[in-house]
DNA sequence: GGCCGCATGTAATCTGTTACATGATTCT
DNA sequence: AGAATCATGTAACAGATTACATGCGGCC
């Protein structure tokens, strides 16, 4: 009942990718990233702030849980997506990243989901994200075009710039790497 | 008194960079951010914020104040780094930014503050972080190394590579830029 | 006996964000 | 009269980090 509107963080969005595998507890999510490398490369949780996490998700209405009862352990809270966490989870898997600094964590996140989803989504996931990086290579060098070279601003545009263009390259070799005949499962 | 130990962060070295500059009331610091484009491009910073870390850095004991009183107006603490801030400040300026994650706001604010302190100073900072990244790009390459083209990992490791590349790019041309004979002042 | 694994958290602290407070003066 | 400028903040909240709490069972 004590909902906060705020759109969840990239590594929220990452459980709930977990949870649509297959429900799961908390602890399980936990064994997952630490022993699985890979999305334990790109996050690390810790125990506590994974907790919180869950109960953040739950309160927003995109998880619920069922217990589970075992003798001689703790019970078990076993998590599952809500109709509101499937649809709010299919939305993020379809949309592109909106700020370059946010890109790292949360593209590689979408991607790690949207490649078990599909090759649609996945293709679906490159173009869009393809397309704003391209306004952004647009807008940075109409900045940098106004400005003259060595100045302190250009020097900033000119960065942003170089990073823009290695993740559109990153993009390209990464799109191909994942649809060609036989790519490996992630 | 109530001393904390954490390192400052890259907004706050920016701010003793200011001071370094000349003593100045936080009010005027807003001012100057907010004005003259130059360092305000790569931070904007509320001015609730502003005061904020001020407090915080005499706390630490970087800088301390004199008021000012005017009549007519409110009276202004101007600070001033101590010999403790001022002997911070030129470590931080000579040190390499150690994260990747770090390195936009970071090593934009250095090189900032780097080049009013001279060429020498300037060429430094540029030797050294250049070094450092050369160091990532190897243990990138490494880990790379070790994986199977279109793995998780791979495409993780695969875009710190290019970000890093893409750094390095920079700190070339942006060294040139800087260090030929005519460049214009920061 | 002591530590590790299982499974859940709470509490304290730190940092950052947003909104609001004050009160005189000068500009429109 | 109302807004902007000057110059300082406080209060409330959201988020992350760190440390600590619990309690049972099995292993060495």
């Amino acid at each position: 009942m004590s909902q906060s509107r705020r759109t969840p963080l990239s590594i929220e969005w990452s459980l709930l990718g977990f949870l649509a595998e297959q429900p799961m507890h908390g602890y399980e999510i936990g064994q997952r990233l630490s022993q699985a490398a890979r999305l334990g490369l790109v996050w690390r949780l810790k125990q506590s702030r994974l907790y919180a996490l869950l109960t953040r998700l739950e309160e927003r209405g995109y998880i619920d849980y069922t217990m589970e009862f075992q003798d001689s352990r703790p019970p078990r809270k076993v998590y599952a997506l809500t109709p509101e966490g499937e649809v709010a989870l299919d939305a993020w898997l379809h949309a592109p990243v909106e700020h370059g600094r946010d890109f790292r964590l949360e593209f590689l996140a979408k991607l790690y989901f949207a490649q078990k989803e599909g090759e649609a989504t996945l293709r679906d996931l490159f173009e869009t994200q393809r397309g704003l990086c391209q306004q952004w290579l647009a807008q940075q060098q109409e900045a940098l075009d106004a400005l003259e070279p060595g100045a302190f601003e250009w020097l900033v545009y000119r960065f942003r710039l170089g990073q823009v263009q290695a993740i559109v390259e990153w993009l390209d070799v990464s799109e191909a790497a994942l649809l060609e005949p036989g790519a490996p499962a992630l």
